[in-house]
Order: C-alpha cells, then structure tokens, then sequence
DNA sequence: AATTATTATGAATAATGATTCATTTTTTGT
DNA sequence: ACAAAAAATGAATCATTATTCATAATAATT
C-alpha cells in the first residue's frame, strides 16, 4: 500500500468519526478502528489529533473549490454563476453529508483552539462570490451599492445554515437544488414585492 | 447571598471562560476559579458540565427573545421590522460578545454530544423572522412565492455568519448597524439592478 | 446559646484517552 | 536468500480533569 493510500485511509475514517461523535469526543482509537491501522499509526502520518483536523480541512475544502472553479469556468452570466455556486454548496451535502458536518463544526471551532491558525482556504472558497458580485457589478447586472464583502458573508452564511438545517433534519420538504436555487432567487430579487 | 446570585454569577463566569477556551477546553475549576467558588460548588447548581452550558443557553437566549419582541411590539410596517430583528441580532455583539461566541458555538456543537437535546429556544428565536415575513405577505409587502421558512434560515444564516466575522476581526469596516442595514437591504431588494 | 439545617469547600478519586517507543513485520536492494 | 531500511504495531505511560464526598463554615430555629 502507498503511503499517500494510508494517509487518505485514515483521513476519511476521520471524517466518519469526527461526523459522528465531534471532534472532541472522537477517540484516536475510534479513528485507528476505523481506518484498520493501529493507533500509534496515526502518529506516522499526523503529529496530533488537531492536525488531522487540520490537514483533512484544507484538503478537502481545496477539492471543493476546485470543483466550482471548474464549473463556473464556462459561466458568464453572474447570475447563473451565483446559482451554480449555490447549488454546488448544496450538493455537497448530498455527496458528502459527514465532511460537511465536519468542515462546519471546524469552522466555528477551530479558532478557538488553535489560535495561530489562519484559514486562509475558506477564505478562498468564500472569496469566489465576491469575485462573481463584483464581475456582476462591472457588467452592470448587479447593484452599484451592494458590498462584495457583505454579500459573500451573507450568501455563505445563508447556503450553510440551510445546510445544518439539512443536516439535522431527516424530512426535508424540498430537494437541495429547489433550495438552492430559492436562496439564489432572494439575494438576487428580493422579497419585496416589485410596483413598478 | 441569594441562591440565584451564585447561580448566576456561575454561569456569568462560564460565559467568559467557555468564550475565551472553547467549551471542550474550558476547565470547570477555570469556570469556579472565575466565579470564585469551590469546584464542588459549582455541582450544587448544576449536574454537570453540558448542563451549566444549556442552560447558560436557555436563558440568554430567553432574554434576548424576550428583548427582541418587546422591540417589535410597536412596529407594523414589516420592512421595518426585518430591521429591526437585523439591528437587534447584530447589536448582541456589540453588549455581550463573549455570550455571543459562545451561543454561535453551542449552536453548532449541542446537537453532536447531547442527541436528546431539542433547541426549542432557538427555534423560537428564528420563529420571530418567519413570523415577519408570513405577515408580511399577508399585507402584500412581500412576494408570495417565497418560502417562510427558506427566509428564516437565509437570514439567520446571513446575520450570523457576519457576526462570526466581526467577533473574529479586529477591525471592522463598518458599524454593526450600517452592517445590519445592508443585509436586510440585500434580501428586501436583492442585489440585481432594476430595469423598469 | 445550643441545636439543626443549609450551603460551601477542596483534596482525593477514578476514569479517560492522547502519545510514546521497544518490538515486530514488511519492503527494498543486492 | 540475506541484510538493511522503512513501516506498523499496541501495550504501557502519563497527564489531565470531571465528579464525589467527608469535613467545615454559615445560617436559621428553638
């Protein structure tokens, strides 16, 4: 087995247990079960239980912005790239409901416990909306007005308390794309109802 | 010293160590230390640990609900209202930071260690937005086809994801207010540009 | 003032689980 | 096939801390 196979094996039996009982409540030895290896293992691969953590974030949240990169690479339309961003958002949690659960619980957490650590891939994958707001201005789709750097935090902020709501929540009403693209059709229109 | 003094002064103290530490981190002699009390003390007002953490939770966010509604009492003109509810959430951080680092990290965490636990309190809380809007289109200010409850969450999601930032910054652009502003400003009239 | 009830203390307990490292197993090179 | 290097093991260590409880201090009652 490669070495970069055993990495892998145990970053994803982490995801699984981290998902399940929390970062904090999840064993070494949870993991190590998990992954098949033993738990002094772990320490080949990893300096310490946050590191894992740590290690696991950046890699996976770089696939994701790989992923929407590549999709909105053939995008113009800012609208249309602002709803393909939400419904990518979204669909994570389809494929991948327990990262999700993670990278969320990481996100509040993290800089609680690891002071020096500066998340610079969230910022990242975050920073592609702005990018789309502010195209979308210049193109003259989008409010003069409105501030990239609100807009970004507000879109996130909203795609991700759907997405704990889906979390938790076994019986959804609606698919994850119709709520998606819900939560696109408000940030783009409005719910106030138009005299004109 | 009444009863409710100590039991107050306990979870005044938790506030501050579970925001400065993580709730996982914080010690509970850290937690007496703090509320200059003996560690077996703490166990006369509380069953332990998880429990001094809801229902730290139930109560403040009773107050702020509380705070809240009172608030809105006078106000008819839904607009006003979503702003009001926007002003209120955001000036939390300004009062009591700490309180709010800690509630946005239980939010996120409660559900992974304690299963039983049903955030009634919460809900409550983000009711109050739902309740705005389904008023709202019942007057005909806001459009019908949206969702109540997809507008709940968006806007929680959206007012919580910037108070995360701010209480993270150091130096914030603008003021809580302006902030709170622009995000209600964002989902009343979107951010595409009118062309009637 | 003496007795009883209430409240508070903090050292001792007891469980937990991250990390280490001497030993074993597997792989690589000759 | 052998030796050397690399990778893996998992039991033992060691530190950490939530919780308990025998004792002490304080308050209430007679």
């Amino acid at each position: 087995m490669r070495v970069s196979d055993k990495h892998q094996k145990i970053t994803q039996a982490a995801v699984k247990v981290f998902a399940r009982k929390g970062f904090f409540n999840a064993r070494i030895s949870d993991i190590a079960k998990e992954a098949k290896v033993a738990d002094g293992t772990i320490y080949l691969y990893f300096n310490n239980k946050y590191d894992i953590l740590i290690s696991l974030f950046e890699d996976e949240i770089g696939k994701i912005i790989m992923k929407v990169k590549l999709l909105l690479e053939n995008e113009t339309d800012p609208l249309k790239m602002l709803e393909i961003y939400a419904i990518h958002h979204m669909s994570l949690l389809q494929e991948q409901k327990e990262l999700v659960e993670v990278l969320q619980m990481e996100l509040r957490q993290s800089n609680k416990f690891i002071k020096e650590y500066r998340n610079t891939k969230f910022i990242e994958y975050i920073d592609i909306i702005s990018e789309i707001i502010h195209k979308g201005q210049q193109s003259g789709h989008f409010r003069q007005e409105v501030m990239p750097g609100v807009v970004k935090r507000a879109f996130f902020g909203a795609l991700d308390e759907m997405s704990r709501l889906w979390a938790l929540s076994a019986k959804p009403k609606y698919t994850l794309e119709e709520t998606a693209k819900q939560i696109t059709d408000i940030f783009q229109h409005g719910i106030v109802v138009r005299n004109s």
